[in-house]
DNA sequence: AAGGTAGCCGTACGTCGTAAGGTTGGTCAA
DNA sequence: TTGACCAACCTTACGACGTACGGCTACCTT
């Protein structure tokens, strides 16, 4: 009972790192952090699980591959990788400009892979791709005539804002159900918060009895355009 | 053979989800995050993992448990929960001082429970402590004379700073060897990502050598000024 | 004394990361 | 042609995790 030669094709494509990586960032884009499991992995590449490891030497290092890819894909987002062309038209905006244009293009990227401020957070390492990021940004603000040391202090401040994400503190409360009886709920919240409450229902001055809930982009370039504006005042000082 | 009435004469202090709580902190102070689990939890409590659940419904609220009992102990520090002495001496110190000394001290017990910024930022809802701590920050504020718009946003601009800390982007590298060629791998560096080598080296200007590395405390406050001297002025114009 | 009940325990299941060793198919020297 | 070699891949198994489920015990109420 020999083997049928052609019971299966077997393509076999290769197993890759960045195959393993590409894979890892699809399983969490699509199904969340959470199932970026080595056994959830293997079997999205039709593999056995313990097959990674010739590739990766861990779950933790598969992370670190993920925040380095995402951090990639922000390089090529901002023209990063590509060759300059060779003289580079002196920015005419502000330096200002620039890193806005840069740091905004980074929050896109990193929203739509909603997982990645989590993975990029807790990583402690500086991978190389994000030293790329870094050093490009800082060049940025040196050129801009930041004194080096205003620089050191401003990447500072921005923290993971240069990244294009901000850890969100009070969740989107996505109201599901419009709750009949929100007013009084409101009420008892009012008395208990009554600071909160006067200013979040300031902020939302259309619609007026469902907090409005906030524009996330829009505190995004608020905060980021409070900590540049504050940068240049001190750098024209 | 009866039990011997006395062989072991079982204090049995009654577990309470405070005591859950005080050693889920004390353990997590004492051994990291990752040692909060279950079983450790009930064995240095002298119990079974499953009790537990009798007192909290799960690994999750636990967690959530343990993130208010920060932020209460914030509160606390900061003299929320006394009751003000009947007429509040109106802040001598524009509400600046006061809002930057709250912060200050809310940064410093975070810095005694080095796993509350990732616990307190994984947790999406809002618990009451930090309703709490959050009102009365709202309330400075307000006292100050920001308007309600710029309120909102400038506690969106805080972000995590609110609470005492920031998401450390670039962990301290922590030079344990003191590599021997480290001026080697310097100038390689230094090929490879000037800016920020530049950056970093005219920052320990005292130590030339190894990269004398940031103060977090200086760093910290320094983002907070910037942020609060950025509100100030938008409030004036 | 009878019955309820809150608090605690024992066992077990499914999932996770991964250590250790076995199997296979292709490459290349003799 | 053949046989050694060696990646790449698989199989099995272990310990740790969160937690469902069903007991047991001690105390309270009536």
């Amino acid at each position: 009972m020999a083997a049928q030669p052609d019971a299966e094709p077997r393509p076999r494509v290769p197993l890759t790192k960045q195959r393993v990586l590409r894979t890892a960032v699809r399983i969490a884009d699509a199904r969340g952090i959470t199932a970026v499991t080595m056994r959830n992995l293997a079997q999205e590449l039709e593999v056995e699980a313990m097959s990674l490891y010739h590739h990766v030497p861990g779950k933790d290092q598969l992370l670190d591959g993920m925040a380095e890819a995402v951090v990639t894909e922000i390089n090529t987002a901002v023209g990063l990788d590509a060759t300059p062309p060779a003289d580079p038209p002196p920015p005419a905006d502000g330096w200002k400009a620039v890193v806005r244009g840069r740091i905004l293009a980074a929050r896109e990227v990193m929203l739509n892979h909603p997982w990645a401020p989590g993975v990029v957070g807790s990583r402690s390492t500086m991978t190389p791709a994000a030293m790329r990021y870094f050093d490009a940004l800082t060049g940025q603000l040196l050129s801009g005539g930041l004194s080096p040391d205003l620089v050191h202090h401003g990447l500072h401040a921005l923290g993971s804002r240069a990244l294009g994400f901000t850890l969100e503190l009070f969740q989107a409360a996505d109201g599901g159900a419009p709750d009949p009886d929100a007013a009084e709920m409101m009420q008892q919240l009012a008395q208990q918060f009554p600071n909160v409450v006067a200013v979040l229902s300031a902020a939302s001055h259309d619609g007026e009895t469902t907090l409005g809930w906030c524009d996330d982009q829009a505190e995004f370039e608020f905060g980021l355009d409070l900590v540049l504006d504050g940068l240049e005042r001190l750098a024209a000082r």
